[in-house]
DNA sequence: GTCTATAGCGCGATAGAC
DNA sequence: GTCTATCGCGCTATAGAC
């Protein structure tokens, strides 16, 4: 039982060496995404420890077998469900720049973050619980490709406060704030709507008002000029 | 939670008529104790479907019968758990009083609850798994306590506002910021100290400065005038 | 490549000796 | 009240027929 691996090693296309036709591949990536989506389902549902791959079976319509073929063991099924999700993660975070205005780019990040916890929550919810659970799996990820992304952003910010284009606060803290601020209503939507009343989810205007407030938030807590 | 076989809503200290017992049931509430913090643990640690009751009875001290003598099942532990962990939480945020100073009211509450996170985290972190997992059992928590809590709290912010003491901002998406952002250093403790460079845990000076990074944004961001 | 049938194990829960 | 010993279930994973 391997844990503190890293991400980027694995490639799928790339490892089979028989003569299968196009088509054949492309059932095969077929049936794999079906995996996927059914596993993040679940996954997001009732945790890791609380999934069955029985039940992930059931909901991608295949026999549990062929869940077992297609990724060998649950672990390496939850680490191929966390590998499309950090990868859609961290190219979501690139309009911070230093040429960027502060105000634009920060209103930008946070919108682009709540509409992934409005249109992914899955996604959100089974990196929570990962992180959540001490996810030894994940301090490869959070120690080097996490923290050198947010080192480089955490330079940026620092340079704009240089320039008097925002008030001294500690970068890393404010990265904090905003993921937490926006995954909330992913992760807590059940608490998010209870809360506001709804039925069962937010709704989508609770998540425009959410991105507005927010930016409020953020922009004049700073001392950034709005617009530009 | 029952405890015996016997039904009804017993109340520890006032079901045994004979004072010479008070010896015996000083052990047994203070094994109720071990079990419990050690079940806090656990189910921070690999969730409520990951965590087995032999882990928490082995944690506690005790063989694994022992704790389903105490607590029938598994469900019912957790639920003991939570219970005691909300009677802390909804005590802690009383400072928001209509006749409050909002600067001073909202930093008390800001403070106290970034304080939490640090003393307790593990009370956060198995609150936080059950939410994310759709927690059934807490949907009344939520739709009742909770939101009734709520409804008093957002009434206070809407005076504040209309005496012109801070700007409109929406009071549900003020709550529901300030609880994530002081919940993550809890939550996603590992995530924190990643970014941070710490070792395993934020130290205790990360708390302070989340503390007044959190207070100073919510201040400022909602044009509250700092002090008095 | 696919699926049925099952091995093998660890779990929650409990019976019953003390 | 306490704990040992165990039962029965449901899980992950796989062997082997197609």
């Amino acid at each position: 039982m391997k844990k503190n691996q890293t991400f980027g090693t694995s490639n799928k296309s790339a490892r089979r060496p028989s003569g299968a036709t196009a088509g054949r591949e492309a059932t095969r990536l077929a049936k794999e995404q079906k995996i996927l989506q059914a596993a993040e389902e679940v996954f997001a549902e009732v945790g890791f420890a609380g999934a069955t791959t029985s039940a992930i079976a059931c909901k991608a319509g295949l026999p549990k077998a062929n869940v077992h073929y297609y990724f060998r063991t649950k672990e390496d099924l939850i680490h191929a469900v966390l590998e499309n999700i950090l990868t859609l993660w961290l190219d979501s975070a690139d309009v911070i720049v230093e040429t960027a205005d502060p105000a634009e780019a920060l209103s930008s990040y946070i919108r682009s973050k709540i509409e992934y916890s409005r249109d992914r929550p899955n996604a959100s919810k089974v990196f929570a619980s990962e992180i959540l659970h001490g996810a030894p799996y994940l301090e490869g990820f959070l120690r080097n490709q996490l923290k050198d992304r947010v080192d480089f952003k955490t330079g940026v910010i620092k340079k704009w406060i240089e320039r008097g284009l925002m008030d001294p606060v500690p970068p890393e803290h404010l990265f904090f704030l905003i993921w937490s601020a926006t995954q909330t209503y992913a992760d807590f939507d059940c608490q998010v709507a209870a809360v506001l009343g709804r039925r069962k989810k937010p709704k989508p205007e609770d998540f425009d008002q959410a991105a507005e407030f927010i930016t409020n938030i953020v922009l004049k807590g700073c001392g950034i000029k709005s617009g530009k």
